[in-house]
DNA sequence: GTGTAGGCGAGAAAGATTCGCATTTGCAAT
DNA sequence: ATTGCAAATGCGAATCTTTCTCGCCTACAC
């Protein structure tokens, strides 16, 4: 744990320890800068939220986190998985599921070559009604 | 144009009107409420930021213009397309170019049903150099 | 153990967006 | 054309998210 900070060129110190081990426990994967600093607050430490915002920064640049814009107002940051994966995102409850798809991926290579793009990124995200609120909304 | 927003259901008051034209004549079809607001200002009008945001959320709740959150920091507004579409956005100096992509609409909405989802909309970007900047970045 | 570069917390600041409220305006019935 | 009123506007304050500043603190190489 102390080695992922140190491999990434980063001093091991407690807050960022300490928001690594809460991402790592969290029950949602994707979570926001302002969720993790109620979590930490709740967990008795004594954090500021620009360290939260500043360590996830840097965790992002570092590649340990990936930060996204869903549609929510605030980013959210999810430890980096090993395999890129895709968001569908419930508008109602804000479940977050992920997925593959190797055909679209494959695709959007394709249209950034035809329109002359490098890309460097992509963003995917289907918004839509999950199962439970599917239901609940009849 | 009048008739666009009596169509909608929203009085043809002279902001909107002028934000309508505004969007119209842009040069970029993506906008922020603030280039919106320089714009009008520069157009000589008197107009209020509020105002702006007031009408692009009922803009976007009648269906004439979507909004969009790219990883800028602000929003971006864009009049309704006929045509659905996705974009392709320069990390660099921020052009957008549009594209449709009949393989990953399919893709999207088999996923979405897999799921369970019952899909609402989607976002796709892909983030990357566009041909000009590329080249300057060598 | 100690020095120091880098990191921290708190509060201020910045940027985006929304709210509250007094004033104005579109528009339909006179 | 005039009037009445609900709806819309403009302004400034408030809110929310994120970043910056700065004096103090700490990890860690020596």
């Amino acid at each position: 744990m102390q080695t992922d900070l140190k491999r990434a060129g980063l001093k091991a110190t407690l807050p960022r320890l300490r928001i690594l081990e809460t991402l790592e426990g969290s029950p949602d994967r994707h979570v926001s800068a302002e969720d993790l600093y109620r979590a930490l607050l709740a967990a008795g430490e004594s954090i500021g939220i620009a360290t939260i915002y500043r360590v996830l920064t840097q965790f992002e640049q570092a590649g340990l986190v990936v930060r996204h814009n869903f549609d929510s107002g605030s980013a959210v940051f999810e430890l980096a998985p090993s395999e890129h994966h895709d968001h569908l995102v419930c508008v109602r409850c804000g479940q977050v599921v992920e997925f593959v798809d190797e055909t679209i991926e494959e695709r959007q290579r394709t249209i950034a070559d035809q329109n002359g793009f490098t890309m460097t990124d992509h963003s995917l995200i289907i918004y839509g009604l999950c199962p439970e609120c599917r239901r609940e909304t009849d």
